[in-house]
DNA sequence: CATGAATGAGGATTCATTCAT
DNA sequence: TATGAATGAATCCTCATTCAT
């Protein structure tokens, strides 16, 4: 996940990277014509076919590009070694993921995500390694997730639960909660009022107690 | 230009409903052809447009009948209504929840809700009828669960939490772990035990308290 | 030309050649529907097929019912035979005609033969009897005008000149200015004063003379 | 999915064009298919959809293409413009008329016209647009008579009749003449022959004056 | 007679991809 | 690098026609 240096002279390049991202996310990979990326990209349409041998390598090229972006903003490596807390950590976390996934790009990866997933059949060429990027990037957070509950266990400043659930559950949670809000339309508490909500009733229990 | 009789018994229009919710789910809307459709539900192509005036119109079609079968299925009235205490009642809820969607029909259909709620340009025909149907549908289980949570509250059960935000958490939480744990192709812990360890974690709290 | 007898109990038949008669006319062979028929003639798609063995057929009986009745009105034999001096009997022609031309039924006919006259491939089949019927009628309608020129050549009422020539230049031209006014949109002079205007004109001749 | 280059110094568009004139003209606008006209114009298929973005839209280019075509030939200007006495300007009118309705292209032309006005519900679209050039087209070949006959009855050449309703009638009458007897098949006079006819007869009259 | 489901060939249109320039 | 004309396979959809009931 290390960034290729950029090939040399390439605005084309990215421009087209970036527009592949946007319609690809808002279209699929069918919906999205090699004609209207190149022409929301500004270029003329063969040019497409230079940079990328087909418009598959072109889907997988843009989404590795977002994945980066994604990942780089998360930066999961903090949350793993993260000392703090639970409820500290684990709001900081939702809230990040909650903000990431409000700016249009992340959406817009959010959106080719589920569509990548979504795929049964693609199981080989780049539309495969596709999956395998998305799940491996899951998995990494998933894990960052579980790694910091881990050792909160450890800690002895959470009860021993299976980590692995609770991370998919937490992140999971998050995300769609945030997909489904914004597909009502409804406008919303702010992320972090969102988080602490769930980060309080997760890590305190929804019981009375007092 | 000749005419086969219908098999014996035979439903074509239905053949064609479910040769299109598999497809359709498996591929998007773009990526199942119609010939595809037509040939899994042993049907020739021209029939489909007997019974359904357009793709769109066959997609929204399809996509009704499965969201009726889901609801019956997930049965959101019982859980609404249910008085069992917290611990209980979301364990079963989650428990059906995953249970649902390991069937390959549940999950087909939620790939469908996938790949339908992430267009964004469907804002006018079938398609936009679609989404509406779906939004309605999410929002119709979620509400179930808040309102069981609402009165939880009430009855001083569980402690005063935004039950909306909890409700879309735990549903959409339960929902997206399934589906990662299936795209990662590991087997995993049984649908039950799952839920449990979810509920488990959120009723009781993270917290190690003793 | 004599009437078929219709066949027993066939109301159906005759929705049939009505509806066809109009959409033919309005849309063309290829342009109106074997269905748009059957649904404007209240009746089943199928029940076509039992009275006509195909489209073109179906065609063709539309057109010589429609041309039957197209020449009972015009009366042709009364024009070939008359005595009346030409100004009175070429007014009255051309009056009828523009006087046909201008119900729905005829003006349908005019654009169906229009339609016919105008393919150069229906060499055969009943498609090329109807180009076939279209010449005989029109033939039909101009030799009668041409007898009676003739008749008035022998009788020393008008110049000897060529007959075949005039009749066709009187018979087209009134048809034509017709449909043109038609497509104008623009309401125009009563049919008897455009027949007596281009008469008055034909016969006395346009020279000042006075 | 290569590309063959362009045969040298051949106009791919305006080889669709001619193909699409002739066909369109033949079988009008639903009997001719983007298959055969593509074949016709030594071009494959999909070419067409490069030059023009539907059916509909080469209609109306070719139709465009051709109505030039026949106004440049039928120089209304100098009808219009004309001094000369009316024997003599009208026989040439009408002989160009019907010299130009003699090459096979302006056939085609007339009988595109044909097809065109003949469509009741061409009310919006590219094919509207057609209709309406058809129709000023054919107005500035009648207005361009009629000027020349208010003059000449300005001048006191002829006798003031409907100058509006003669100039429909000769022009209609003459190109009517034409196809008809095209459509007999039978070879016939000299057009100037019948031009002069027809003017000798109405300029003159058809009554015996000595 | 009448129905309407079923068929399959064919039509318009799109689109990924190539390649001469 | 960049262009855009050209290709052809594939797609959605229509429609004349048939035939069991």
């Amino acid at each position: 996940m290390a960034r290729k240096p950029a090939p040399q002279g390439s605005d084309r390049r990215q421009q087209i990277l970036e527009a592949a991202l946007d319609l690809f996310a808002e279209q699929g990979l069918n919906g999205a014509t090699s004609k209207d990326i190149a022409e929301q990209a500004d270029v003329t349409h063969g040019l497409i076919y230079f940079y990328f041998k087909t418009k598959e390598e072109l889907f997988k090229a843009a989404f590795e590009y977002a994945l980066e972006q994604a990942l780089d903003r998360l930066d999961v490596a903090a949350i793993a070694q993260s000392d703090d807390p639970p409820e500290e950590a684990l709001t900081r976390l939702l809230t990040r993921v909650l903000d990431a996934l409000n700016t249009p790009r992340m959406r817009s990866m959010s959106r080719l995500m589920l569509h990548t997933m979504a795929h049964d059949d693609w199981s080989v060429g780049p539309l495969h390694e596709c999956k395998l990027h998305v799940r491996d990037t899951i998995i990494s957070v998933v894990d960052a997730v579980r790694v910091y509950l881990d050792r909160q266990v450890e800690l002895g400043r959470i009860r021993p639960v299976n980590t692995e659930i609770i991370a998919k559950f937490l992140i999971g949670g998050v995300v769609s909660s945030a997909r489904w809000t914004h597909a009502e339309g409804r406008d919303e508490a702010a992320p972090e009022a969102v988080a602490r909500a769930i980060v309080d009733a997760c890590v305190r229990g929804l019981l009375r107690t007092d």
